[in-house]
DNA sequence: TCTGGGGTCCTAGGACCC
DNA sequence: TCTGGGGTCCTAGGACCC
């Protein structure tokens, strides 16, 4: 059996978690720039004004007219609380595989327990008492009927507390047809209108379709997640995370840039966080691409968008060897008069460190040897984020950054922003902790 | 004025090889 | 009128996920 665990409303209760006077009160969390509702919790989604995805410059009024408390996003506070949550998992099973920021797929096999659904409670319940976040459960044979387990486990809370297990024919069934077609994980917009066009609207129907229709017309893709409701299992469990095949980093700016030199030094800020994460899975990539665009949702901006991708001469984790190439690549993409918003790259070709080929006129490079990078990664480890940078980021007021106008403190990270602790003489009333 | 950012996997088709 | 048969590798595009 395994389990899905997902935490509710994962970046708005990671926000309530240190701000126990807005519990029980709508909260949402924004995307970079401020741009977007991304996040919102259960009291927020109640207000059916406040749509998900939508621009919050739209909704503003209805934001505050609701009393609705909004946040900035706050990537480092969710990263250290998700890691928190995963740690206590691992207490539960050695199997463990972390699928996104908020929720992990626990294998019980081998476990001892009385009951899955003891089991799935308790660790319900240890995880909100370690961390202050609540989470479902769910639990099936599976992990397309995990999801589906995770997603009744919450839906109807009121009645089994966050926790379904689906452990019989029967329950499975009684899930699947209550289960409409796009509540399912694998199927998306596309392919649910197609299936509603032929009179598939549940999860049900959709195991009942001929597994040569769903082959031709969803790919193997489509007959996995077929055999998975079924109750057949063939997604893997991948306990160990697998090196990523592509880096890439692209944000708005803060606000609309003309100047190739400010662009560049955004540019080379994003080089220089593609490499960490490069050199720390000890890979090197083969391709780089740049690209750059003005705003799309402007009618009154004269619109350009060009990309280029870059086959360097030797697959490198060199973060002054990708500033360099990157900063030729945007000189030949970059066209003046144009009020851009994005800039943005991307490593792929990635490859291990020590399969790196040499050419005839080089041996491949030993970057577990390269002390220069190896003296730069460990300074910004230990003294934090560009503590040492190139000089090509620039030590100017840095036009690019993003909006967070409204981010709250970085309470597990930074000794300065730790979370203050007040007494108060009326006990009944008490503010924070 | 203001509209997110980061991934995975699969397939078809083109270019190439012998 | 008639034009082989078997491969590999790469890329773009589509679909999906959070």
């Amino acid at each position: 059996m395994i389990a899905l665990v997902d935490c509710n409303s994962f970046y708005a209760s990671c926000e309530q978690v240190f701000r126990p006077d807005l519990w029980g009160t709508p909260v949402v969390v924004l995307s970079n720039n401020d741009g977007c509702v991304i996040a919102a919790n259960k009291e927020a989604k109640a207000l059916s004004e406040i749509p998900m995805f939508e621009p919050v410059f739209k909704i503003k009024k209805q934001l505050t007219d609701n009393n609705v408390t909004f946040f900035s996003s706050n990537y480092t506070l969710y990263g250290e609380m998700s890691q928190r949550v995963m740690n206590v998992l691992k207490t539960f099973s050695p199997q463990v595989e972390i699928y996104s920021i908020d929720e992990a797929f626990v294998d019980f096999a081998g476990m001892k327990y009385s009951s899955l659904e003891d089991y799935g409670h308790c660790i319900r319940k240890t995880v909100y008492r370690s961390t202050g976040l609540p989470v479902g459960v769910g639990v099936a044979p599976t992990k397309v009927l995990a999801k589906l387990a995770n997603k009744i486990s919450k839906k109807f809370a009121h009645i089994n507390n966050n926790v379904c297990v689906i452990d019989t024919e029967e329950k499975r069934i009684k899930a699947l047809k209550w289960a409409k077609i796009n509540d399912v994980w694998g199927i998306g917009g596309k392919h649910a209108k197609r299936l509603q066009n032929i009179g598939v609207f549940t999860a049900y129907e959709f195991t009942q379709l001929p597994e040569e229709w769903v082959r031709k017309n969803m790919t193997v893709v489509g007959v996995r997640i077929w055999n998975e409701l079924r109750g057949t299992s063939c997604i893997e469990f991948k306990t160990l995370p697998k090196p990523r095949k592509g880096i890439a980093t692209a944000k708005s700016f803060g606000k609309k840039l003309e100047d190739l030199g400010m662009i560049m030094e955004a540019c080379s800020y994003y080089i220089s966080e593609v490499t960490e994460i490069l050199r720390a899975q000890k890979s090197c990539a083969t391709y780089l691409q740049v690209f750059l665009h003005t705003n799309y949702f402007s009618d009154r901006d004269k619109q350009y968008s060009k990309s280029i991708t870059i086959t360097l001469a030797m697959p490198t984790c060199d973060t002054f060897v990708l500033i360099y190439e990157a900063k030729k690549a945007l000189e030949l993409i970059y066209k003046p008069g144009y009020r851009y918003k994005k800039v943005g790259v991307c490593l792929s070709g990635i490859i291990p460190q020590e399969y790196v080929q040499g050419n005839l006129f080089h041996a491949p490079p030993k970057w577990n040897k390269n002390e220069l990078l190896k003296t730069f990664d460990a300074i910004n480890k230990k003294y934090g984020k560009s503590t040492v940078f190139s000089a090509l980021v620039g030590t100017r007021v840095k036009e690019w950054e993003l909006i967070k106008e409204d981010r709250s403190p970085r309470y597990t990270t930074q000794w300065k922003e730790l979370l203050k602790v007040k007494a108060k003489k009326n006990l009944q009333k008490t503010e924070g902790f």
